[in-house]
DNA sequence: CATTGACCTAAAGTTTACTTGAGCTTTTAC
DNA sequence: GTAAAAGCTCAAGTAAACTTTAGGTCAATG
């Protein structure tokens, strides 16, 4: 039948380890990508004898779980720095996602909050005039109160 | 008196024409990025004798709904795009005040739906033992801008 | 009139998250 | 057994949105 049995002659068990192109075609992430995401601590394999990478099939849950994480918004640092907070550096179990993603999910939420008050002070501000920009309470997206100095300070950095 | 009296010595009227460093300090807008924003034909100035920039009084309001858009997400290439449908490159008036920012809340409710939509199934994903990530449905959110290559092969397709 | 401080230009640097390319080795397939 | 496919490393490129640096000019002030 001659099928293609890569990343080693172990059989075709769950078990088996993956070489990188079998985790890009699983996991939907590129090659060069996972190469990045290893320089940057993320995940981890191990090498064969001639030096290419292997990893254990769990490679695939983090690789999910850093997905889900880059959709929040969240950046690759810091999804880093929830990963190291697990012992081992493991791939978090249940209990550890049920943390992980209470923790993203209020970052989520913070951010829907403030785009729906930017939503709400564009809305209020349709057509209504305040062009002029002297007191449109989206020139100050902050909810901040008026500037002092000299001369009316318009637009602040940024929420 | 001896009154702070720059750009121009036209006096105090309100109509008075701008520097680069009142426009940044009226603004909150860094002078490099005045500079940037220029080049970029997102706002416009002239030149004195001297090869200074001077601005209109109105490049407030612009560089204010650049701000706002730029709150919302949306990227200065498209800014400047919808800027520019704007007859002779002219500053907003109502009208088409009430035409970009219906156009712009339009992309933060896209936005915030999708945010929304991410967090509820992060909610229904909390402690839900999904974590093989078989099936999970945050693996695979739906708005994703489909990934390239030959087709999406998101996680596990065997075993 | 000389000294600052504000400006000017052009180019290079920064950050995030990767991708692309060059040049070389290992594995797999026929 | 050999060629193609898959891998490897390291460097450089990409994109967005600016900032920083360097080197020089202009202008307000004592």
């Amino acid at each position: 039948m001659a099928m293609k049995q890569r990343a080693g002659t172990v059989g075709g068990g769950l078990g088996r380890e993956l070489s990188v192109g079998e985790v890009a075609e699983r996991s939907g992430v590129a090659v060069s990508a996972l190469h990045f995401y290893e320089s940057k601590g993320l995940i981890s394999s191990w090498r064969t004898g001639g030096n290419q990478r292997r990893y254990a099939r769990d490679v695939l849950r983090r690789l999910g779980i850093i997905k889900v994480a880059q959709n929040t918004g969240i950046p690759l640092a810091e999804i880093k720095a929830a990963l190291d907070t697990l012992p081992d550096g493991r791939t978090p179990n249940k209990k550890d996602w049920a943390r992980l993603s209470a923790r993203w999910r209020e970052d989520l939420d913070a951010r829907i909050a403030q785009l729906t008050r930017l939503r709400d002070r564009l809305e209020g501000c349709i057509g209504c005039g305040c062009l002029s920009m002297e007191n449109c309470p989206l020139r100050n997206p902050g909810d901040q109160a008026g500037e002092h100095g000299s001369g009316p300070r318009y637009l602040e950095p940024q929420s």
